[in-house]
DNA sequence: CGGCTTTGACCCGCGC
DNA sequence: GCGCGGGTCAAAGCCG
């Protein structure tokens, strides 16, 4: 600890101190004692008065050295109880981050074994991520070593999907084995969004590697695969609502491991909070026997309601998952039709989900996040990033002119996290509003995307303020996401290709 | 010519 | 054990 050494250093000053408080006593005689004999052939009085105005000046030096050792005891003092103060915070945090570890690892036990938020990074990059020897900002600067480090980690987070499922069944002992043997399911997030194109501008580039027709759906499904770097694990599963061919359903899974444009960082905040929020329904429910999947969606919902900009009816959820490939994997969906499926709710729609079988199987958790949008485009939904990623409904956008306090207003609103009309299951909403609202980056993150977009900023700022955010997160382990803070727009090459927009997704 | 798409084959997990 | 379905591979073709 970095505590030693200060203490150390300072009872070496506090003894120096002390030594030189005693020692001029002794000092101004010793001196005296030798300038005596070379004073002898002076008379007794002039010796005399000379030795006082000596000894005078003496006492004086010894008096200023006297309040310096006292200024310098003080300001020592000063020094240890702001040390002190440190170390007790410094405990403090250790203790919340891990005790947030241990509910984390709780709930992934419970949850499957395992839920890994990888748009992001699995939870073995979490475990990864907690040991001192890793920078907690390295996902994002791949130095060679880090770049090796981060082929080890695809090696057991990514495909061949079969050995990952292989690994799966197999027992889990320890944690560290579990991050090591058994690579974790990963967290897909799904978004759903009106979208005229072949797949969703999202900034990254993708490149098809295969196409199914999938059961039950005549729209064929493509699969595409992250091509901003060689070995970058992310893929996407890119296919046409059955109910409504309009709808694109894109599923993206992985962590990408290169730095992401900055229009690619739009998808990547929205989806990092949505697997934030699953994580943390996860986490509070799931370490509770009482609550079922249910509860997650639910406490989703009440940390979408914190914002207060929340249409209420825009969160829906559903207790199975909508795509059978989801089977294996945690699912959150963020629905960008302007049409939310209402799973729980009387009205009919023409999503899909409301037409799921309450008997479907579910084995994961299946939360959906509707943000009430009709923005297939991430690029444009970015520059409307004031009315969906904060879920603000168009009539609070009213409500809300930008020259309000919107930010003052947000902020306070983060700052009483009880406020959310509907709360259901106050136990898990407490805990996951507390998670997040507790957390000071995000609130800064916050007040720094929605400062740019007061200012007239195009949103991109602000997806930036949260992509960062997003990465401190992943820096605790609460997500995987890794969406690296990039100012360079990737300038694709092929427009036909599908995918090849410059926005860009969260993984 | 390089990169991307297409598409049939193949692998694997899962349910019966 | 077998069939089904999801997911991936890789050769061939296409395109700028």
């Amino acid at each position: 600890m970095e505590a030693q050494p200060l203490p150390t250093t300072a009872d070496a000053v506090q003894s120096a101190g002390e030594d030189e408080e005693h020692a001029p006593k002794h000092k101004v005689p010793l001196m005296a004692d030798l300038e005596k004999p070379s004073m002898e052939p002076l008379s007794l009085a002039s010796a005399s008065s000379t030795w006082k105005e000596e000894d005078h000046e003496h006492e004086q030096r010894l008096k200023m050295a006297k309040g310096e050792m006292r200024e310098v005891k003080e300001e020592n003092q000063r020094l240890k109880r702001c040390l002190d103060q440190m170390m007790r915070d410094y405990e403090s945090l250790k203790r919340q981050f891990h005790d947030m570890s241990t509910i984390n690892n709780e709930a992934a036990e419970e949850v499957e074994d395992m839920v890994s938020l990888t748009l992001g990074r699995s939870s073995s990059d979490q475990n990864k991520n907690t040991c001192p020897e890793r920078k907690p900002d390295l996902q994002n600067i791949q130095s060679p070593a880090d770049s090796e480090q981060g082929k080890e980690e695809e090696a057991g987070q990514t495909w061949p999907p079969g050995k990952v499922l292989k690994g799966l069944a197999a027992p889990a002992t320890g944690e560290d084995e579990v991050s090591q043997q058994n690579p974790p399911k990963k967290t897909r997030v799904c978004v759903r969004a009106r979208c005229d194109t072949p797949t969703l501008n999202d900034g990254c580039q993708w490149r098809k590697y295969g196409q199914k027709i999938a059961k039950g759906n005549p729209c064929p499904r493509a699969y595409y695969r992250c091509t901003g770097a060689p070995s970058c694990p992310v893929r996407k599963q890119v296919q046409r609502s059955v109910d409504d061919i309009s709808i694109l359903i894109t599923t993206y899974e992985g962590t990408h491991n290169h730095p992401l444009p900055v229009s690619a960082m739009a998808m990547a905040s929205t989806t990092s909070a949505a697997a934030s929020m699953l994580l943390s329904g996860a986490s509070t429910s799931t370490s509770r026997p009482g609550l079922n999947p249910l509860a997650i969606g639910t406490a989703s919902a009440n940390l979408h309601g914190m914002n207060m900009y929340t249409n209420s009816k825009q969160f829906y959820l559903s207790n199975s998952s909508m795509l059978s490939s989801s089977l294996n994997h945690p699912t959150i969906t963020l629905d960008l039709t302007s049409n939310p499926p209402s799973a729980s709710s009387s009205s009919s729609s023409s999503s899909p989900f409301h037409k799921i079988p309450s008997t479907y199987p579910p084995k994961y958790p299946f939360t959906s996040l509707d943000f009430g949008s009709s923005q297939p485009n991430f690029m444009s939904w970015n520059t409307n990033i004031n009315k969906n990623v904060l879920g603000m409904s168009s009539d609070l956008a009213k409500q809300f002119p930008p020259h309000s306090n919107i930010y003052q207003a947000c902020l306070q609103q983060f700052a009483k996290p009880s406020t959310p009309p509907p709360p259901p299951l106050p136990d898990t909403i407490a805990a996951a509003t507390k998670a997040i609202t507790s957390d000071p980056s995000f609130q800064s993150a916050l007040a720094v995307a929605l400062s740019s977009i007061i200012g007239g900023g195009n949103g991109g700022e602000a997806v930036q303020a949260m992509s960062s955010y997003v990465q401190a997160a992943q820096g605790q382990g609460s997500m995987g996401f890794q969406a690296a803070p990039s100012l360079t727009y990737s300038t694709s090459k092929s427009p036909s290709s599908p995918g090849d927009s410059r926005d860009d997704d969260t993984k």
